[in-house]
DNA sequence: TTAATTGCGGAGCACGTGATACATAAAAAT
DNA sequence: ATTTTTATGTATCACGTGCTCCGCAATTAA
């Protein structure tokens, strides 16, 4: 490659990687440019030259967060052999991703969902789409088991995704008021008893 | 009374409607001064004298709530004979209240408990108690109902209120991202198939 | 009628916000 | 060596924020 001018003297991903955690502690309207640029220790001249402006930022975090502290999401679905295994796995990975000590509570996603003003709506917009996609993939995941002849014909996944959509929603709502990782285990068990017997 | 000067020339609970429906729009942070008297029709300095500061306007503005939009909480509760008829039924109301189109989405304790930023702490602190009172009150009810000999002993009440707490925190939210009333009514009728059984 | 008290509207304050202009520094291309 | 290209740091900009000062209006008390 060679760039042609000056080289950067920070690491984008690292850079990128404190952005994150900054909208993640305090929101996207919360993260004010100051503490933004404090926290990646670089400054805004090198911040709107690197990433654009504070929405593209954002955008750009919110991604990473998916690939990263969020990816638990898609995996777990994949990875059990059963619909209902799966969704009860999903759960107990949001019980202990949500209520991380070393981290801010909760979902990126589902918190910023929430958070942002009507003012900035494309963002709203953005979030509801990473949002809509994970209930999808619940709604897939459910489909494919009761195709498989594990959930009796009658059920709905639609509605089912949607209820653990809601449940996970809750949770990290919950813990970003405080809830520790029993409290949240403890809803996430509840959950599962919702599950369609038979 | 006949008080001494010049009379108010607007109605304090009308003009304070207004401002609960301005921070139940766009949160504590997200409703400007601009928008609050423009809202409540009357001028900052005309809000500063009968309110105090935004702040003081904000917690009465949630008393207001709770006394009206959000009373069907505690009232539910009271109202019904059983402690599974009682959190059924206020699933269903907050299936309702949430999703009217006439009011903005969800629940103005539980939006604002997640949007407001660490910034102001002693508002957090004050929506967190209110959001516990609400538990608190769930989880007395359904020990209540436990005692009364409606669910078998080995039930939790206190991991029960919990789940349902973060049931109608998730239904808050999900209606504000614009889920309608039939959608909050499954997710109401699912997750009252946690209740225990006998 | 006069004084005292209270509410009102407009102008404006200090401050924090997201974002940028400018001069300089460091690398590659010529 | 010189030019070109890109990155960096400082010092700001215009604007919106929560909030208040001040002169005036409307009412009661004396």
């Amino acid at each position: 490659m060679a760039s042609r001018g000056r080289p950067r003297e920070f690491d984008t991903d690292a850079a990128l990687d404190q952005a994150m955690c900054a909208f993640w502690r305090h929101g996207y309207e919360g993260a004010s440019l100051r503490e933004l640029t404090e926290a990646m220790g670089i400054s805004p001249t090198s911040l709107y030259a690197a990433f654009g402006d504070k929405k593209a930022l954002f955008l750009a975090a919110v991604d990473r967060y998916l690939a990263t502290h969020g990816a638990f999401t898609v995996q777990t679905l994949e990875s059990e052999p059963t619909a209902r295994r799966a969704i009860a796995r999903l759960l107990e990975e949001a019980s202990e991703a949500y209520s991380d000590p070393s981290l801010p509570g909760g979902c990126l996603v589902s918190l910023n969902s929430a958070q942002c003003t009507d003012r900035y709506r494309d963002i709203k917009a953005a979030l509801a789409e990473r949002r809509a996609a994970t209930e999808a993939a619940m709604r897939d995941r459910i489909a494919r088991g009761q195709e498989a002849g594990e959930l009796r014909q009658n059920a709905d996944p639609d509605a089912l995704a949607g209820f653990y959509a809601a449940v996970m929603a809750g949770m990290s709502d919950l813990a970003r008021g405080g809830a520790g990782r029993q409290k949240l285990e403890r809803i996430a068990a509840l959950a599962m008893q919702s599950w369609p017997s038979d």
